[in-house]
RNA sequence: GACCCUAUCGUCCAGUGGCCUAGGACACUCCCCUUUCACGGGAGUAACACGGGUUCGAAUCCCGUUAGGGUCGCCA
């Protein structure tokens, strides 16, 4: 069989993370059978269908990483791809039923007549499910068209599905219900009906239904957070399916080899952010320094830093990004490099720059430093280390007042990295403007 | 209310009748890396919703209860 999926968002505005999961699920399942993955904009509510909209979900794929085959942009043999463009289809496929004697006015309204009958849903991922749908008090007709000539979801999108050669369904459980309903169209239709999977739901932390202003809901917000693509992809697909073996980090690759819809988890599940924000950490940590100075560059001309050269831009990058989790972080991490007029962190200073014991103690390492004829790691650490054995404390009680005399804050890089790249001349004028700090607190 | 689905640490997953005194990850706590840190290493806290069965044996199968979610729209 051609495996034909397909990801059939509505443009609400923003594309929430339940719905990219539903959409790399699809997408998932057609590269792992060698299929094609369609991508269907349902767009039959005209109030809310703005250009913005669509556009919103467009970028989303993108930058995700969900190439669709055929759909908006990219066109194909099945099109249009936007529902508000398939009118004469519909039209067609309506006549159809009312020749079948499928169909009754109700209202100006036009219903579908059920056939009243069980009516059987085989799940990839639920199993075999079935419906009494006999009684029309709990299972009224379906409405197809409202008076005003506009089309109902379930009509054109189990249309869309026929005329599409759509193979599986993969989408959220919220339309198990109706499925047997759309059973009921196919076959009206003449239509064998595809396959179903449908997949648990995203819930919050609390187990309360997601909706679109809590935190994390919108994948838009992703990007602006400097998370990666694929470290959501990796979180994504944990939701719900996992590779067995204990594994967290996996590339899509590997997922793909590997995935089955029947090994998707049929509880739904919550919504964990902190463990994505791990993921984006662990992607961020493993990453080419070359690609990771190009997601970061965005990020820091967005706070109006600036670097001399290129070199040493990286090089301020390569020491910090074992540490940074979240690339909109990165500002905060390397703006003190490339400016002499950083800010100072007051908690930081309140702790270790102040008062008389932060003087002496940043005095005696500036003179040692001072002395230093080789600027490097090995001599850095070793001058302070000397320098804390003479005058008596602990390597830490002079690493923390060099550290916040020398970017602001009180965390960040290895300090002897830290200080190599900011060089003598620039580390001792800050220990300078420390002492001076540290003069004034202690009045 | 009716119908459908679900029920393992706070959270995400593993577990498909004996390997489970239940495993991994995130988070949290502590220790180590005699330098901080959201790097790294180690340790720890913490769960089979409840009640009945079936079975020599159940987290795993069955029934019920409870709880959560979904659907029942001229929303998608």
């Amino acid at each position: 069989m051609t495996v034909r999926t397909r990801f059939a968002p509505s443009p609400t505005g923003l594309l929430h993370v339940g719905g990219a999961r539903t959409a790399l699920f699809n997408w998932i399942y057609a590269k792992k059978h060698g299929g094609t993955f369609v991508l269907r904009i349902e767009d039959t509510d005209h109030s809310r269908n703005t250009e913005q909209a669509k556009q919103v979900i467009l970028d989303g794929l993108h930058w995700l990483g969900l190439d669709w085959d055929e759909g908006p942009q990219k066109g194909g043999n099945h099109g249009p791809y936007y529902q508000s463009e398939r009118g004469a289809i519909y039209e067609e496929y309506l006549s159809r039923l009312e020749k079948g004697g499928h169909l009754y006015e109700d209202n100006g309204a036009i219903r579908f007549r059920s056939p009243r009958e069980k009516v059987f849903v085989d799940d990839e991922i639920c199993g075999k499910i079935e419906f009494d749908l006999t009684n029309p008090g709990t299972h009224p007709d379906l409405t197809l068209r409202r008076p005003d000539g506009s089309w109902i979801f379930h009509f054109v999108s189990v249309v869309d599905d026929i005329e599409m050669k759509i193979s599986h369904v993969i989408r959220g459980e919220d339309h198990l219900s109706n499925t047997p309903k759309h059973i009921e169209l196919y076959r009206a239709l003449g239509a064998e009906p595809p396959r179903f999977a449908h997949m648990p739901l995203i819930l919050n932390r609390d187990g309360s239904k997601m909706s679109k202003r809590d935190e994390g809901a919108a994948l838009g917000t992703y990007p602006e957070a400097g998370y990666v693509p694929e470290a959501v992809r990796n979180y994504l697909c944990l939701l719900g399916w996992s590779p067995k073996e204990n594994r967290e980090i996996i590339s899509t690759e590997e997922v793909v080899a590997l995935f089955e819809l029947g090994n998707i988890n049929r509880r739904n599940a919550a919504f964990d952010l902190d463990k994505c924000f791990w993921i984006n950490g662990q992607y961020l940590l493993s990453m080419d320094l070359a690609r990771y100075a190009e997601l970061a560059v965005p990020f820091l001309e967005k706070a109006g830093i600036t670097w001399p050269t290129w070199n040493a831009l990286e090089k301020v990058l390569s020491i910090v990004k074992p540490k940074v989790k979240l690339l909109k972080d990165l500002p905060e991490w390397v703006g003190y490099f490339f400016n002499e007029e950083f800010s100072f962190d007051e908690a930081a200073v309140a702790k270790s720059l102040t008062g008389p014991l932060a003087v002496e103690r940043l005095s005696a390492l500036r003179d040692a430093y001072s002395a230093l004829a080789i600027w490097d790691l090995a001599s850095l650490e070793s001058a302070l280390k000397e320098t804390a054995a003479k005058i008596g404390v602990k390597t830490g009680e002079l690493v923390h007042p060099a550290r916040v005399a020398a970017s602001g804050r009180g965390i960040g890089p290895g300090l002897y990295e830290m200080l190599e790249i900011l060089g003598k001349q620039r580390t001792l004028a800050r220990f300078e403007k420390g002492i001076i700090k540290a003069l004034g607190t202690s009045a």
